[in-house]
RNA sequence: GGCGAGGUAGCUCAGCUGGUUAGAGCACAGGAUUCAUAACCCUGAGGCCGGGGGUUCGAGUCCCCCCUUCGCUACCA
């Protein structure tokens, strides 16, 4: 179970955005926290990153924005990569899957488990532009969501009422390239087939029961879900990505999450490929003794611990991941993050907002990191944890010791002569830390670690009070010395053990120290800065305080968001288009009145009801037990659609439809004639 | 509805295979102190461990049911 070496990835960022702090407590702090803290125990580690640059989402940006979609993976691959280094995320390899290396080893990746025989041929019907000669993905389809009635539903999902659809479920659907109604058209793709695989995946996933629960269990839910593991396409039919490297294949690319994980690879490959050992990677991707940690958030799970696997495993070479510590999800201010809804702090933003404050932003995300559940980032707790414990508590400890030993000695590190029983318990306890530290990183449990790390300065500060150096220095100076050295011993290693949670205030303490870095080793000695060196002479504030004005400005300027979201959210859907009157005439409504109603076993929305029409009596299914219970229901009198073509819902037939109208909260109500003379049967007209 | 993960002090979380008065950090209150960024240090208050049954000498910890949050999924026309 010993490694020689550590492949550890960040899960590559999707260049339709910047980065927010959600992607950085889920997967890019915990990954530079394992990262930083390996190298500093002087393992061979490589850290892996890039951006993730094809798929739908690119093409589907480029034109909203009116530009390119190279422009906009150009365009967000500089600003991510730009703020990921300000912030200390500390990559070997910061590369991108649009890079001419990854296009060759995706490629060749495809090529080879395609040789094998490793994918399915399979041929679907798939929307096809023929104005525009082309596929079209899910997002390139616009239609009426047949839940809300929005018009401008997408393909895969409804934005407006969160609906995930097909892009044959949509009423009226149209082509976003050129407008034109899409037709049906068969294409052939190729397909992982992961129901074969299945077997495979289960005894991968069941070697590895250290897992997260969190991960183990969505794995499961996976596997053990209804049908089990489906073939999934591979391949699409789309034009900007990888081209399918095999006869048959034009017009077809990638999918972008087949080659999005290749990327590890191949920034890998860019790594070395400029050193003396360009073949180097491979050790790190093929070799036994090599473990492969993939940091990310849930939404990758399965695609990190099935689908990612299971395109190893096929195509043979590679080793698989040891370990996928996926974090759950951060909410800011008690609601979702969401780039689309501008709901989130944006790091670039962060970083000219809070100049040189990377490493509070650092804390702040480490303590709350959604390590076991979803969790919040609220500014008021970012301000918090800032002023009572990175400023009270570290940087005050820092402080105090500095301004004691340039006060009293000069700056000059006293002799440390004479041990108390006290002072060799706390040298003790100071010994102990980062072993706690590496204990809790090693089962990848942040918070926790962050703790023990905090936990060095408040040993400090306690020693600092119980010895009372400022009273003693008038009585018995010989004793201050030793405190003081103690005290110094101490703050050396803050400086260590804190560098893989807070770099650039490690950098800054060991500078006011005046040494040279120091690595993790040197933590469990006491003694690391020696008698008579130097210190800085001006020691700076490492944490100031947080004014409430500063994070009022964040906290309103979420408000504004706020108010216009929930300004768009009252106004209507817009009009449809004009139809002619013998559209609508083609429609049967009458009143009628409810005579029976039940809900539909094993569903959250359906009702089964029995409507008299005053032409006959006959089941409906409706879905509005969300806001009707049987009992509200009965006797009611409604409008109902009665020459809609039957339709069989959850068994039942299904004859015509209620009609409701829906507020902009999506509430339902019946539509019912105002006066009682208007009984069944009436035409509405 | 199905599957998965949660629901423990005001907040963020620990509590392993069940065992004495349920823990930590922060926030809060009181005290002490002044080297220090009105900081530090000490003390304290604060928990029907989501609810209800059950197994057990004994349950936050095991079993069943229910409620609730998040994710996937089914059904939604």
């Amino acid at each position: 179970m010993a490694f020689k070496r550590h492949t550890l990835t960040a899960a590559l960022p999707y260049a339709n955005g910047p980065v927010h702090i959600g992607h950085l407590a889920g997967c890019y702090i915990p990954a530079d926290i394992y990262a930083r803290y390996l190298r500093s125990k002087g393992e061979d580690v490589v850290f892996i990153c890039g951006s993730d640059e094809h798929g739908s989402g690119i093409t589907i940006k480029a034109k909203e924005e009116g530009i390119t979609p190279q422009q906009v993976v150009d365009k967000y691959h500089k600003i991510m990569g730009d703020s990921f280094k300000e912030f200390g995320i500390s990559f070997d390899v910061y590369s991108r899957t649009s890079a001419k290396i990854h296009h060759e080893t995706a490629s060749d990746f495809f090529k080879k488990v395609y040789d094998k025989g490793g994918f399915t041929e399979q041929t679907t019907d798939q929307y096809y532009d023929e104005e525009a000669k082309q596929f079209l993905a899910d997002r390139y389809i616009v239609g009426t969501c047949p839940k809300c009635g929005n018009e401008n539903a997408y393909g895969d999902q409804c934005e407006k009422c969160g609906t995930s659809l097909n892009p044959t479920d949509l009423i009226n659907p149209h082509s976003r390239l050129s407008g034109s109604k899409p037709q049906l058209k068969q294409t052939k793709n190729w397909f992982l087939p992961l129901d074969k695989l299945s077997p495979q995946i289960r005894e991968f996933l069941e070697k590895h029961p250290e897992w997260k629960t969190n991960v183990t269990g969505q794995c499961k839910s996976w596997l053990d879900s209804g049908d089990g593991l489906q073939p999934r396409a591979m391949t699409r039919d789309l034009e900007w990505g990888i081209k399918v490297p095999v006869e048959g294949a034009e017009g077809k690319v990638l999918y972008v999450w087949f080659d999005a994980p290749i990327g590890y690879i191949s920034a890998t490959k860019e790594l070395f490929a400029n050193t003396a050992t360009p073949e180097k990677w491979e050790l790190y991707w093929k070799d036994k003794e090599s473990r492969l940690i993939h940091f990310i958030g849930k939404d990758n799970i399965v695609f990190h611990c099935i689908i990612f696997p299971a395109m190893l495993m096929e195509h043979g070479e590679f080793i698989l991941p040891d370990n996928v510590p996926a974090n759950e999800f951060l909410n800011l201010e008690g609601d979702k993050i969401s780039t689309s809804k501008k709901w989130a702090v944006w790091l670039h933003e962060y970083l000219i907002d809070f100049k040189d404050r990377q490493d509070v932003l650092r804390y702040t995300l480490s303590a709350n990191m959604p390590e076991t559940k979803d969790n919040d980032f609220t500014w008021k707790d970012f301000q918090t944890k800032n002023n009572s414990e990175l400023a009270d508590i570290y940087g005050n400890f820092v402080n105090r010791v500095l301004v004691l030993t340039n006060k009293n000695y000069n700056g000059i590190v006293p002799e440390a002569s004479e041990y108390t029983k006290g002072d060799l318990l706390i040298l003790e306890e100071v010994s102990k830390i980062p072993d706690a530290i590496s204990s809790s990183l090693d089962k990848f449990r942040f918070r926790e670690a962050l703790g023990e790390m905090m936990n060095l300065a408040r040993i400090g500060n306690k020693y600092l009070a119980d010895q009372e150096p400022w009273k003693l220095i008038k009585t018995d100076e010989k004793r201050v010395r030793t405190i003081m050295n103690i005290a110094i011993q101490i703050a050396a290693n803050l400086a260590i053990v804190c560098e893989p949670f807070l770099p650039h205030t490690s950098a800054r303490l060991f500078k006011m120290l005046n040494i040279s870095p120091l690595k993790w080793a040197h933590a469990k000695n006491t003694g690391n800065i020696s008698t008579g060196h130097k210190i800085n002479e001006n020691p700076e504030i490492l944490f100031s305080k947080i004014e409430d004005v500063e994070i009022q400005v964040q906290i309103d300027r979420l408000e504004t968001i706020k108010k216009e979201r929930a300004a768009a959210n009252v106004s209507f859907s817009p009009a449809k288009p004009e139809i002619s009157y013998d559209d609508f005439a083609k429609m049967d409504i009458r009143v009628g009145t409810i005579l029976e109603a039940e809900r539909v076993p094993k569903t959250d929305k359906l009702m089964k009801l029995k409507i008299d029409t005053g032409l006959d009596q006959r089941t409906v299914v409706s879905g509005i037990a969300e806001w009707y219970t049987p009992e509200q229901a009965i006797g009611k009198k409604v409008s109902i659609l009665v020459n809609l073509a039957p339709r069989k819902i959850k068994n039942i037939e299904s004859k015509g439809m209620i009609l409701m109208a829906e507020n902009p909260q999506g509430e339902l109500s019946f539509v019912w004639p105002e006066k009682d003379t208007t009984g069944n049967g009436s035409i509405i007209k």
